[in-house]
Formats: C-alpha cells, sequence, structure tokens
DNA sequence: TGATACATGCAAATAAGTTGCAGTTATGAT
DNA sequence: ATCATAACTGCAACTTATTTGCATGTATCA
C-alpha cells in the first residue's frame, strides 16, 4: 500500500485494520472497476474473508476520503476504483460480455467553464462512461 | 402523445392503455428525467393511479422501441426521459439539493472513432452526466 | 499495558426493481 | 356489434443491492 494511502487513513483518523489492508489490496490490484460483491469474493479466495457489510463502510470511507470513485454502468450495482495516484480517466463497457476497459482520456476538462457560464451552477465533477461491443462480442 | 409515438407503439404491437397513456403524459410533461415512484405519484395526483409495477414494465418496453433513456445519478434508483423527438444532451445535478438541468450539447460525437480505433470496440452510446451545486445551494 | 475511539460481524431492515399468476382490456377480424 | 386473442394490469411475493443497530473485538497512542 502506497504511503500516501497510509497518510491519507492516519490523516482522517482511520485504522490500518486487517481488513481494510486487504481491501485496498484487492482494489489496487484490480485493472478495472469493480463491485462489493467481486471484492468480497477475492477476499474470501485470498483467504482474508471480510464481511461484507465490512467491504460496504470501507468503499464509503474511503470514497469520503477521496481515495476511492464510484463508477456506475447501469447494471444495477455500483463499481469501484482506486482513483487516488491514478490519473483521471473514464471507462467503456462491452453490452455483451460485460467487460470494462480503461479509456486513458477525457474530453471534457475545458467545457466546464462553459457549463458554468450557461447554468450558473459551480461544476465540481462529471460521469462519463461508453458502451459498445467488444471484439469478442461484435 | 405525437402521433410518431403512437407509430412507434404500433409497430412493436403494443396497445394504447389508459395506464401506458397516462405514464406518456407524464413523461412528456416533465423538463427533467423523473423517477419510477415520482411517475407514481403525479399519477396519483392526476387520478391516473396506475401500479408502481406498471410504471416499471412500461419504462422497460418504451427504452425497448427507444422512446425513453434511462439515466443514473448515482443516487440508487434511475431516472427516465423521452428523447424521441427531443434532441441529444444531457444533465447536471445540484450535490445540494438534486436539482437538474438540462445542457443541451455534447462534446462526444466526433471522439467516437478515436475510441473506436484504441480499443477495438464498436461505440454504440454513452452516459455523461455532470455534478457540481447550484446558485441557491453554493 | 491500558484506555478508548474506531472497526467488525451478524442479523435485521430498507429500498429498488422483478416475476408469477389470475383476471382485464384493447384491437382487429368476423 | 361481437368475438377471439394477445397484450396488459394489479397484487403479492420475490430478488438483490445496500444500510443500520448493536454487541464484541482491535489498532493506536499515551
Ligand atoms: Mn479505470
Ligand atoms: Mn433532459
Ligand atoms: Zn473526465
Ligand atoms: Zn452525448
Amino acid at each position: 500500500m502506497p504511503n500516501s494511502i497510509r497518510d491519507s487513513l492516519k490523516a482522517g483518523g482511520k485504522k490500518l485494520t486487517r481488513a481494510r489492508i486487504a481491501i485496498l489490496a484487492v482494489l489496487e490490484q484490480s485493472h478495472f472497476p469493480i463491485t462489493a460483491a467481486e471484492i468480497h469474493a477475492r477476499l474470501i479466495k485470498a483467504r482474508a474473508g471480510a464481511d461484507l457489510v465490512t467491504v460496504y463502510r470501507n468503499l464509503a470511507m474511503l470514497q469520503g476520503l477521496g481515495l476511492l470513485s464510484a463508477i456506475g454502468f447501469h447494471e444495477g450495482q455500483m463499481r469501484y476504483e482506486v482513483c487516488h495516484g491514478r490519473a483521471h480517466h473514464h471507462h467503456i463497457q462491452c453490452r455483451g460480455c460485460g467487460k470494462i476497459i480503461d479509456l486513458m482520456l477525457c474530453p471534457l476538462q475545458n467545457l466546464t467553464k462553459r457549463i458554468e457560464e450557461q447554468t450558473q451552477f459551480s461544476v465540481d465533477g462529471h460521469a462519463l462512461e461508453f458502451f459498445g461491443w467488444c471484439p469478442q462480442c461484435r
């Protein structure tokens, strides 16, 4: 676990528990956003079993610290990905098999000012996901 | 109800029922995406009460015909908006009061080709929502 | 080694959305 | 108009994701 994550936890008065370390390890090893249930399953496989409710509570806490981002693909559940220390990016999901891959781009950075002028909102985030068909499912 | 919607329904072998007409009326009158529960509440107010499950079934059917789009703001429920006959656009939601307003823009149209080259996926849709604070909540 | 605030597990609750089924209705053909 | 039929509806029950209450356990720091 990166020292900067340790520091964020400490700064937030959070403890370095066995379950929390294992959950973060699973998240850091995943190359795409995963669900709470998937995290739970990987914890069990890694003999670091933690209750599903502990997974949910840690996901909420880590989001609160800004270390994780939650992503919705309209699947009926959320997916989570470490954002700390990674470049801002987006994803595309295959409508056939559900495969998700990173898109290391963001076409929205310089749009914010225009939206703020048009709407009088202050913009502080966005969600962007693409959908389509992967080569295997096409 | 526009004739083009009537036609889509007929083409899909769907009937013009009292509940369906009322649900479509609620959707067409809303200026922002609404939830199934909100549609249900408005039906009751309009003395056109239909069961919530009928609302869900009609929402799924209308999406299948391409007349509605479903939008997720990470609120734990979906929102639905008529897309038929309206220009493609996106939304911004206030993190304070939940207010949603239209953004009549889309910065993604010409990005598709680039993503298809990079990923080998064929891209057929995207979800884009902005978040921020409205003037009242700021 | 304590004290204590934070964290966990289990069970129960909540909430969105779905499904089975029996009865109802729109539709278009007679 | 009446009829046959496929589509539709309401109700109850179900599924699944996520949250909450509470008693017990543990990391941290003095
Ligand atoms: Mn990613
Ligand atoms: Mn809109
Ligand atoms: Zn972005
Ligand atoms: Zn768009």
